[in-house]
DNA sequence: CCCCAAATTATAATCACTTCAAATTAAAAC
DNA sequence: GTTTTAATTTGAAGTGATTATAATTTGGGG
């Protein structure tokens, strides 16, 4: 089953409408799945097909799948927001240079907080981030040896 | 030695000029490092006592800090960035409801990346980030039993 | 005490995102 | 198929944090 048509079935399962700014929204996140889209990349790839849709539609959309929990959020505090169509539990690699966001899939099992180092906090996730700078940047700083 | 001596005397060694604007703008972060305060806070803070210091001002001295590595940003995707006194390697546990941050001293010793999994990057830093609801908030929402 | 590069300031601009109110429409009811 | 209506879409205006600009002030070396 395709992301569009999953994520069709979930919205008919709560009663919402699927219009074809959805649709097209949906198709948009199944192509940059790779890449963790911005909000104005979905809006860049979506008005290749649908010229007129608004950026506030691509917000509304975007939203409402993360409210329905099919769609996460990452905020590298790079300024903008990322959409992550993996809702599974995953980490992140970022680029420092080029804001390149690599998924990964790596269980750090060790990563846990014990009571008495949780301030009395409920914790209900935690994620993994990794900096550094990729192959491409290397390259282009003339950092690789050989 | 105070934060404020420590930070004049490492302008001084970089020939940076130490002006009654910075004074304060390091008495602020001193005064409020346990909370890792946003710009505005510091402005606020400093304002006390130099009412007519500028947020432009308080942005570049915090910036400069932050390039002389004697302050780190931290940008959760709360809409703002904080900034942290603490230039440690430590993780941080943040509220989900109120945005109260608090630091994590553990060592997670797991926390590494194989070369096989790091995609060719270099890597320079990684952050542990714990998300949940803090004891304030969870008495507010009635979720404390007893 | 002078000098001037560095720092400060007010103002305007930017950028991602949100709000709003009017127009459109999906889909349920007939 | 037609009607109905609440949900959705839309462009325009608004927000809030941060940055840019350019004129004014000043710390600190000589
Ligand atoms: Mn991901
Ligand atoms: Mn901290
Ligand atoms: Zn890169
Ligand atoms: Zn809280």
């Amino acid at each position: 089953m395709s992301l569009e048509e999953k994520l069709v079935r979930e919205m008919r399962k709560r009663g919402k409408k699927v219009t074809p700014q959805r649709r097209f929204i949906f198709q948009a996140l199944e192509k940059e799945s790779d890449h963790h889209p911005t909000a104005e990349e979905i809006l860049h790839t979506v008005r290749q097909t649908l010229p007129d849709v608004s950026l506030t539609t691509v917000y509304n959309t975007l939203h409402n799948l993360v409210e329905m929990e099919l769609l996460r959020e990452v905020d590298l505090g790079e300024g903008m927001t990322r959409f992550d169509t993996n809702t599974d539990i995953h980490h992140h690699l970022l680029c420092k240079r080029c804001g390149k966001l690599v998924d990964i899939h790596r269980q750090f099992r060790n990563v846990f907080l014990p009571p008495e180092d949780a301030h009395g906090f409920i914790i209900t996730s935690h994620q993994v981030i990794f900096e550094g700078i990729c192959l491409d940047c290397q390259m282009k700083a003339g950092m690789l040896k050989q």
